[in-house]
DNA sequence: TATTTGGGTGGACAATCTGTACAGCTACTG
DNA sequence: CAGTAGCTGTACAGATTGTCCACCCAAATA
């Protein structure tokens, strides 16, 4: 369950120049053609890379707020009603349920601060939820990223 | 700062089959290739798609932990030179400021509750932190994603 | 109404890459 | 020692990519 060198500067090559085919990165990384395509079958095969897909600014899109709701949801219903309706929710980007006194944590996006007052209203029509708590992102001074995970991991692995 | 649908099917067809490729996609679409191309290049271009990277999952590589962190910091120091902190700690994904009672919210891994608290050690130690709250993701019923809002865009966007 | 301009179509070309297969070599394991 | 896994180098046919071009259409502009 671990990945070594040779898979991480693969990972790193392919994070910060997608578009890079097989055979660049076997030069790059100066490993034969068919190691590269192995490495990255099995990386696939053993779910450490789950897919490829085009990363979407949201912000890019005129979604603009990005916000993190907490909710407490009527005990009875149970999450999974909840996240069911959530889902259904296009802002919703994001729901984990947690641990704390509240039970549920979104992501969600919106136009404006007035458009999220709209998306908020939608997740407390959600029926079993029972109250919300919000907080406006301001800045990302670190997004999303997975590299230095990566790249932290070799120590372990050999080659 | 809107897309049209052909744009949605496209980033909706990336997403689902991302190695595909400008060809294949043109024939799913049935437009020609170099509208494809265009069309990619123009997403890219407005930010919209930001990139391509393979996606990896934390927990395939053991980190089968996910918390949510939120801390408040020391006013008189400002946030970046705590945000410079965090960014060194490999297992902080991503770090937000946020608006109400505390300044920032980190999204954390770590392998296991135990290692949990040496991350979060890790983070109490920043210079500058004041005090953190973290709440544990039990689960994701709703893994992040972006396709329902891009396809919710369309609406508008005509063609 | 005449004219740009942006975007789409279809086609063509050379260069490159991909999928796949095979044989040889090395390191590790039972 | 034999077997297995993983890497290398090589090979080949078929598909794809990057470009460029001419032409067409619709909407915005003069």
């Amino acid at each position: 369950m671990t990945i070594d060198r040779l898979d991480a500067r693969l990972i790193s090559l392919l994070t910060e120049e997608p578009k890079l085919g097989v055979l660049e990165c076997s030069r790059r990384l100066g490993v034969a053609r068919g190691t590269v395509q192995a490495r990255l079958d099995r990386l696939a095969e053993r779910g450490v890379i789950t897919g490829y897909g085009p990363d979407v600014a949201p912000a890019a899109l005129g979604y603009d707020v990005t916000a993190f709701v907490t909710l407490q949801i009527r005990q009875v219903s149970g999450h999974d009603p909840v996240a069911d309706q959530l889902a259904g929710i296009p802002e919703v980007l994001e729901v984990h349920t947690i641990t704390g006194g509240d039970d549920m944590h979104c992501r969600v996006v919106a136009r404006s601060n007035a458009d999220l007052q709209r998306v908020i209203d939608l997740i407390v029509d959600v029926r079993g939820v029972v109250r919300t708590s919000s907080v406006i992102a301001l800045d990302t001074p670190v997004p999303y990223r997975i590299l230095p995970l990566v790249n932290d991991v070799p120590r372990r692995g050999n080659s």
